[in-house]
DNA sequence: GATTGTATAATTGTATACAATACAAATGCA
DNA sequence: TGCATTTGTATTGTATACAATTATACAATC
């Protein structure tokens, strides 16, 4: 009876952790810090509007997670993501979805088929609209779902791990109409491989698929450069 | 002047935080605790003798690593591992070592050509006299190295963070002299390959190797069950 | 002028205090 | 009894206090 609650006290439910963690990420994948740049805990909590405690346990997880590097008594500093890390991170991705996708179709269920099914047909729809902000959330879900199907809590792992790096990479990799409709085909025939249960089609798709799409990263950035 | 040093806060200059994140991982690792079992955090602080501080910030990068789970406002739960994990990881390992030693073909200098041919030859000595102990030893330096040849603060990185779930694991894996005698004679083709600049083939005598190497232990782990 | 020493400030590391939450036991009441 | 309410306790979440360490500024020395 002594409490008073509102609505916001329950829709973010995140913990300070996670907003203080979520939003330094955003920071460094954005490029809001030089590569180096030390990162004062004092400031950031301020700037946030939380204590220090917070953000050194987000410190603690980007450190883990190879965004930060610690070093005692003197603070943590941000390693940037050059084009080689995401480069090598694409090819890492290629193995590992391959990997996912192959035990996705040895493990996928009924439920999981209509999702991909579904989410694959809306992607048809978003591309011919040209709903490219719309058209980046299917293609997200599209793997998310698979790599639930999956049914493998490593490699679950592993590739959130991996896409937290590459979101914002490949956040634009769509926008390009060509490239858009050609992920429709490869995602189409991946698609096709897992309900007909070819799990080496399947794998095989992916790969070229995850490359298809480096391709396509690399090629935009030279022409913006 | 009002300072009193000993060598150990030299010596030991890691912080209680990665002493311990290092305490609860060999904790869980060594099967200490039960799956789903609650870690208190004051009790934890308490047992190694510290304060909730370093305790948290060790939870959040369990966290972040997998090896437990933190449910907000209740703590956080050991997740175990089981042998369909080990499984996975070792599938995933054969393709990321695989990588690997591909890009460190590719990559090794001079230098590190040295250190990879000296630890295969202490592999060998350490496997006439059957002390397995430094075997192991050096069979992780091994395959360090190649991490370290390949150039890819990516793939250390991952490599860094598979190792960490199934060091116990394989440390049992070459007790069994058979198995060591048929590790020595995959690492000798491995060398070779780098050596001869065959990228292909050392890429596929690691995939090999590393399956073998969970063949193995899927074996042992039958025995002894 | 460059270097060393020293005081001071800034920053991190750790411990502790307090608030919020979850859950269980106790209580009250029909 | 059955059930809602409350009270109590353990635990986590967050903030803050204090200690240890490192960086900075500036004077002293050569």
């Amino acid at each position: 009876m002594h409490y008073r609650y509102n609505k916001s006290d329950y829709l973010d439910q995140e913990s300070l952790r996670s907003r203080v963690f979520n939003h330094i990420l955003e920071d460094i994948l954005n490029g809001k810090y030089e590569e180096g740049q030390a990162l004062v805990e004092t400031k950031l909590a301020q700037e946030i509007g939380v204590s220090r405690t917070p953000v050194r346990e987000a410190f603690r997880q980007l450190e883990l997670d190879g965004l930060v590097t610690s070093i005692p008594n003197k603070g943590v500093v941000v390693n940037g993501i050059s084009d080689k890390d995401i480069e090598e991170i694409f090819a890492v991705r290629s193995l590992i979805e391959g990997l996912a996708v192959r035990w996705a179709t040895e493990n996928i269920n009924e439920e999981q088929r209509r999702d991909l099914e579904e989410t694959a047909e809306l992607m048809v729809y978003y591309t011919k609209k040209k709903d490219y902000q719309q058209l980046a959330k299917y293609d997200a879900r599209f793997h998310s779902l698979i790599y639930d199907s999956c049914q493998s809590k490593v490699l679950r792992h592993i590739l959130r791990s991996l896409m937290r790096y590459i979101q914002h990479a490949r956040l634009g990799s769509l926008k390009v109409p060509k490239r858009a409709e050609q992920a429709l085909k490869e995602h189409r025939e991946i698609l096709e491989a897992i309900l007909a249960g070819k799990k080496d089609i399947a794998e095989q798709k992916m790969v070229h698929h995850v490359n298809s799409a480096l391709e396509n990263l690399l090629k935009e950035k030279n022409k913006t450069n």
